[in-house]
DNA sequence: TGCAAATATGTGTGACTACGCATATACTAA
DNA sequence: TTAGTATATGCGTAGTCACACATATTTGCA
């Protein structure tokens, strides 16, 4: 049972990467990038649907990645703590230097 | 279309996280740590079936980020590359320090 | 007021996924 | 060769998820 990443909260950490493991929920991340965005602006940045953004919104929203302010007649989401992007983009960094192996081809 | 995040590979990232966010594949590869673990250890060390640890193994094995090689009887698993014990504890970290909002409630 | 814009939410659905069961394959030993 | 152990694979299934459609809610403005 003891084992080398036991201080792993393994719930925690499966639930966050599950979160992030959505195509069109990391281009919503990467629309907001480190600035508060009205939720109009991340639907034409990203070509989904008004529904579709708002459905991803509400699952990193209540996920705690990010937060939604209302400004008059808009909201504004951001990232409720930047880190994440530097996260992401070292994890991006690892598939594409350490990682020469493509999907499907195992020995 | 540019955004602060755009040398991301989105597709690449994705589909990584979502090996990487199913909760017993994290335990597995915890299981395995930085050495060569044979299946029936995982097996014993997760408490999870033979089909399913084996499942889980394809799967990590398809998507490059576990190998494994047969030695006798017995098939070895251990991470391609171990640094990402390293990434997964650092989001780990991440979560647990600058991440004080618990998934369900938002404002 | 009432209308329009911005965003969220309920419902249904097709696709995917994790899992168990049964079985197949690979290897060792007798 | 036969039996037994280790691991993989085909198949069926229940549960989850992303999405569209329709509709509701909130806000600003005439």
């Amino acid at each position: 049972m003891m084992n080398s990443c036991s201080q792993l909260n393994i719930d925690k950490l499966s639930k966050a990467l599950k979160v992030l493991s959505e195509p069109n929920r990391l281009n919503i991340l990467c629309s907001m990038g480190l600035e508060c965005t009205q939720v109009s602006a991340i639907i034409e940045d990203t070509g989904l649907s008004q529904t579709n953004v708002s459905f991803h919104l509400r699952v990193m929203r209540e996920a705690g990645l990010v937060k939604g302010e209302r400004r008059g007649a808009f909201i504004y989401y951001c990232l409720y703590d930047t880190t994440l992007l530097a996260l992401l983009e070292e994890m991006n960094q690892w598939l594409d230097t350490s990682f020469q192996k493509a999907a499907g081809s195992e020995s």
